[in-house]
DNA sequence: GTCTATATGAAGATAGAC
DNA sequence: GTCTATCTTCATATAGAC
């Protein structure tokens, strides 16, 4: 039965930034109106503003909200074996994470230009402390001698850039499962860094 | 000395592209107004349209363009060597060119959702015959034992994305040169396809 | 909390003078 | 070819009724 005006707040929220994450992720921030968003959750434009100050906040929480998911998924999946045990860890972790999240995971790098630089200043970190993490494990291995790369920086950079490039072509109920794409991603991660 | 009223087309055409691109690149194709365009040229933004029809047909036409200009470029550096020669090759060619041109690349990945069907589907195809010359490289040594991968198509999009990534950090004057960028990722794509 | 209505500004594109 | 001026539409955001 229908509800009175007042009761909705709860629902309504999460359904202006599932609203949101889907447009924009589809049709880019700055082509998306506030009104195309209050279409979708079904009220009018004027009522979003009970549940963000503004668009660019808007944007934020959503970046924000993903690479704080990103960071208390890691956080909930050590794992402290050998540096290749570590970097298949990495790798099925990235892309079974990616592949779970791909609105998510594409405004995140499709955005960066449309946030205030003070938020901006935000995401970068958080970013900045992911690549940290593999970079960590491909010193950590060469130190060890089980990885050889001529430079850990580059080779994080090209690493993470090889297997976020799953989430241009992979659909679920595909060619191939999340568990093959895993297996054959990180066949190509261990040799582009073996010794 | 100035000149007159009605001399001037043949230089503002690309001015007014040039402008565009940079515009895009930097703020995105949605976020930026043919006023902004306009100014940067240094007209009214009603002359624009002396140049191009529309905002899409701006878009489009910087797109096609650089698709163009990559499939120029390779076919005037032709390879016909071993298949490991080749991939150098093609991996050398991609860093080079994409290096060289980080606006045209940035907007050519960025910017597509922001094309019509129709010209989307002009550039998607002048991609995916791109893709398909590393297709035949790698399918080529896989064939003559030279290369072990599980699958020359996801290799195929594992290595592009692995090289494009470049584009997200070097700059020219850097820490590292261009030749020596080339060998660092040479060798990582080298590995990654190794029998 | 949501509505209608509106303030205020800027967008893409065109018309006609020069 | 470029200008000024404008048409028409749409944008973000707010105010006040219910």
């Amino acid at each position: 039965m229908a509800r009175t005006a007042g009761s909705h707040s709860d629902i309504t929220g999460p359904r202006v930034r599932k609203a949101a994450l889907a447009l924009f992720a589809r049709h880019g921030f700055a082509a998306v109106s506030m009104r195309q968003i209050a279409g979708e959750v079904g009220v009018q434009a004027g009522a979003l503003y009970n549940y963000t100050p503004d668009k660019q906040t808007l944007l934020f929480d959503l970046m924000r909200g993903h690479m704080e998911d990103l960071r208390a998924a890691r956080a909930n999946a050590p794992c402290n074996g050998t540096p290749p045990e570590r970097l298949e860890a990495f790798t099925r972790f990235h892309i079974r994470f990616h592949s779970e999240r791909p609105e998510e995971v594409f405004i995140a790098y499709m955005e960066l230009r449309n946030l205030t630089p003070e938020n901006f200043a935000v995401i970068e970190t958080l970013r900045r402390q992911y690549e940290d993490e593999l970079e960590t494990i491909l010193s950590d291995g060469v130190a060890s001698g089980d990885f050889a790369v001529s430079d850990t920086k580059i080779a994080t950079l090209a690493v993470i850039a090889m297997l976020t490039g799953v989430n241009t072509w992979f659909r679920e109920g595909g060619r191939l499962s999340l568990d093959e794409v895993e297996r054959i991603y990180w066949d190509m991660v261990r040799k582009t860094v073996a010794a």
